[in-house]
DNA sequence: TATTATTCTTGCCATTTGGCAAGTATTTAT
DNA sequence: ATAAATACTTGCCAAATGGCAAGAATAATA
């Protein structure tokens, strides 16, 4: 993207503080806005059916951060977003993304590639979860995101890898064994 | 979408059949084309590190089919897309496509919400994966898709749930049972 | 620093799922 | 219609993971 419109697109942006342990956006609420994570760790989670929580998504500075189905389509999300550190944070509204969007070609081009990217890194996750074991989940985890670890609880991130936390801690145990 | 913009859309595609067992797209190619399912059943597939196939998806008709990934970003697939019953299928190039989102808002807002709808459905299913057994999935996908079940085997099918044949056919005793 | 809360590990056993192979049923092709 | 290929089931046992609870380790707080 070139430098005076990328230049642009961070005007339309503002931004805040969330301290550790708060909501970005709660369950059931609409996304009205689309966030940029300049630094810290953001957290997605619902619950199963037993009501436990189960961690969908961790998010590691700097990336966006989106319920894409909420925002895109204004509709309530199913999830709550947290911060698992304290996060600074850019926000913008969803109708100044829909003015950029419409006005400049490269936006829109720029959301749709994001998009994408996330659909395939989703669905790369989906095929780990089809294929891998959840030893080799970890250490896939373990290998991309290292930064995780140290201040994620254990319990978050067998969640997320779809086990429990005790399997997770038996699992390092092997690991570490070897 | 206004009438008379969805006939556009339709000039811009063109019929073809394939065959039952054909490939629609093949591993490592990449995607020239975006394809609408109006007959038929098609499924994605790869491999695991031991060799045996997975399937990653399942499209029953009507309903839109490819690899955004590789569509969007033109770069070659990871998987093969292939024919599981004799389909009848509507496709347009990528450069028509170009021409169509560049062309008209309503197409690439349309173009979006399909992108959004299935990050959401493959997110679902992610969730699904994490928090269900493998019982709860077969029966989400039994009253989801029954249709599939009438012409793809069990091994494909148990494949897509992320489990064996064997384990399948278990289950299905097993709910026979009660 | 002392206290409390949270996180992590581990033992015990149950449940789920996998791997293999054989046998049965069904579909496809000749 | 017959033969061959494919699909489905099932028995046996192994491996992976879960559930619960207790204790150890670590982090947060007064």
């Amino acid at each position: 993207m070139p430098a005076d419109k990328s230049q642009l697109l961070a005007e339309g942006f503002e931004i805040f503080l969330l301290s550790k342990n708060l909501l970005l956006l709660e369950e059931n609420k609409i996304s009205r806005e689309t966030y940029f994570l300049e630094s810290g760790i953001i957290r997605s989670y619902t619950y199963d059916n037993t009501g436990n929580e189960v961690t969908t998504n961790i998010y590691t500075a700097p990336c966006f951060v989106n319920d894409f189905l909420s925002f895109f389509k204004q509709q309530p999300t199913s999830e709550s977003f947290q911060a698992l550190t304290d996060c600074t944070i850019w926000k913008m509204s969803y109708e100044q993304v829909q003015f950029y969007f419409h006005t400049y070609p490269e936006f829109r081009e720029f959301g749709r590639m994001m998009l994408v990217t996330n659909y395939s890194a989703l669905h790369n996750r989906m095929l780990g979860m089809i294929k891998d074991t959840a030893e080799t989940r970890y250490l896939t985890l373990m290998q991309q995101h290292p930064d995780i670890f140290k201040h994620v609880p254990l319990k978050i991130i067998a969640s997320y890898l779809g086990i429990t936390d005790s399997s997770l801690s038996r699992i390092r145990k092997e690991i570490a064994l070897k």
